[in-house]
DNA sequence: ACGTAAACGAGACGGTACGTCCGGTCTTATA
DNA sequence: TATAAGACCGGACGTACCGTCTCGTTTACGT
């Protein structure tokens, strides 16, 4: 069995650390995903190569950890509407999310994560775990609150509901098949919420 | 202006073609797609470096040539039921896709483009035109039928409709959060068709 | 047992192996032998390292290479004189040689592959072969035809007797504890052909 | 102006000291000079690196102070047998000089020595005063008393005499180019005090 | 049927990045 | 205040592939 002494996180710069951070997260808005390369942090960062691979395992695991501190320090706490109309409340935070993904500064890392995720199971768990899942927590906790309010049947799993309509969301701006514009969030809450078998209103 | 000479395509060697298509595709199963290289391809397929960069632009050109060749040669047409019983439907073939992305060897290039594709512009438009959107369209006809036969509201983009029930598929396949079980497909046909506000049965 | 494919010498580049041959012993003379790097050759040569790596083993062997291709473009064959004085022809070449020892450009180079020597037998094999014994056979030879003609005792082990006169002369040279000058040669013959005890004319 | 507060010698560990010497001289052993580290001895004395930056400048120094302080236990003062018989005392100081430098123990600190010394003429300095310069003293006060008892021609410089033994002996044994044998060191003695010109006995 | 031009296998080439090792400086906590 | 420990920036190591570029050698046409 090997054991490899791990490094004393006490002594960890932490200068060296937002360093890594912010060269990763601007680099990888310039260049892309695979052509971040851990080098390219190091000498934009001002950073030995080891320095970041003492702490990280792969360029994945650097952007997962800079998205993560941005985003923690970004949004603390979610804020989670409930005005008692599901729909506008729905369309109002998708909306939201649709700004963010337009965002050049918030798609190029997030896009890169997706891929890396995507191509790694690994990858996967930590970021599903990490930004994902508490992404969706929102819709879930909202949808709920609305089933337990009856604006939602009984029977049915909210965690799924809430990928009925993140699935489509996300496979849109992924594959980019389309815009993510308002109209569209907007189409996506009332065909889920109403089904495709009720005639439009 | 620099002009280069197209190779002969009528002189092409076939035997290369395919030595190369298979190589792609056992190694991109055995290794996963960035550890995927030309170098390795042409090595496994016994063929120079310069007969891939003759024909293909990169590796994930050639691994699209490689599956679209072998979905060709499998399906050349698609069936799509039409029993009448629209859920019933979907449910058939949503089973049968389930079944064949649990499929390692429809898998491992299946997923080795969606990255390709949601890393570069570029490789996502030749993706969704060429595997995507055919793959889409068995569902978009048979719910425009049912659209015709009044079974979904008329107002309905069929085509939103189809996300609505491949976007939720495709993302917990990708991400992996989840595993793609009848009873997932069955859920999932159920949720759209019927809305998250309808009574449960 | 491992199998390495060797490379494919008729295809060497001749401009690749005389830059890195220029490269190498430009650069060892400006910053010494264990200053000097594959990749500093590689660079001032302006050519890919792997070009080094497939060809040599390493910066010895580069070196040694570099510094036979000029010996050998420089003297192809060795002028041995011979006036019938044995002392005047030993002191004419040995002058000869420590002016040459005392050029840089000479020098340097053959300092770091005598330290190489010195530090690894492999090495040393190489160079003795190739450098050294071939440097001495010039002194053999005349010692012999001295030995022939009477001037010489019989017994004597004229390679021995060629190490009596170089190797003090490389021992100054090697750790510095002297200047090669005339006198010294001049000394060293003279007490090498007449002995410690004989009386000093 | 820089000034940097030179340490203190009186606090310095004794311990740390010997444990140094003891890791540099027997891991020069294992893997030889040029991949000997600082670290690696740090690493086995149980020892900062900074303790052995603050004391020496170089791994050469280190070794240099370890096998001088081998060397000083070992000898204290020079035994300097004078039979009367000059050819026998040398023959005998030789042998026993052979023995030493066929010792692998003895063998390794003080090749990696004397090739740092070929590479660096600080090193040389140090290496040539501090340890060649005591070894051939033996030899050059043998010789002296020699030639004040009419044994050594008179107008001889003892040094240079010492030299045309000690050169050929230490050349052999650092290039490799034959054994030290008894053989070998008698023929030498014997050729270097008679010449090469006389008629053997 | 044959000559020739293109595609082919092979792989050397100039490069870029990999992940590791070590140099020499620095900081922190013990003793 | 010297020490053990080890994080840090920097730079070289030797390897793997990139995409381009010759090399002969097939191979399939156009004459």
């Amino acid at each position: 069995m090997v054991h490899v002494t791990p490094p004393d996180a006490g002594r960890r710069s932490e200068r060296s650390r937002r360093a890594i951070f912010d060269a990763a997260l601007s680099l990888v808005g310039e260049v892309g995903y695979d052509k971040l390369t851990i080098e390219g942090i190091a000498g934009r960062a001002g950073v030995g190569k080891q320095t970041i691979y003492r702490w990280w395992p792969s360029k994945a695991a650097v952007l997962l950890d800079a998205f993560t501190a941005d985003a923690e320090a970004a949004d603390h706490e979610q804020a989670l509407p409930d005005t008692g109309d599901l729909a506008a409340d729905l369309k109002f935070v998708l909306r939201a999310t649709a700004d963010e993904f337009n965002t050049p500064e918030f798609q190029a890392p997030y896009r890169a994560l997706a891929v890396a995720a995507a191509n790694d199971a690994k990858v996967a768990a930590e970021f599903t775990g990490r930004l994902l899942e508490p992404g969706i927590k929102v819709y879930v906790d909202r949808l709920r609150r609305a089933q337990q309010a009856g604006e939602i049947a009984a029977g049915v799993d909210v965690r799924i509901a809430a990928d009925l309509i993140l699935g489509p969301f996300t496979q849109r701006w992924l594959m980019r098949t389309g815009e993510l514009t308002y109209a569209f969030v907007d189409t996506l809450v009332d065909l889920v919420l109403d089904g495709l078998r009720n005639p439009r209103p």
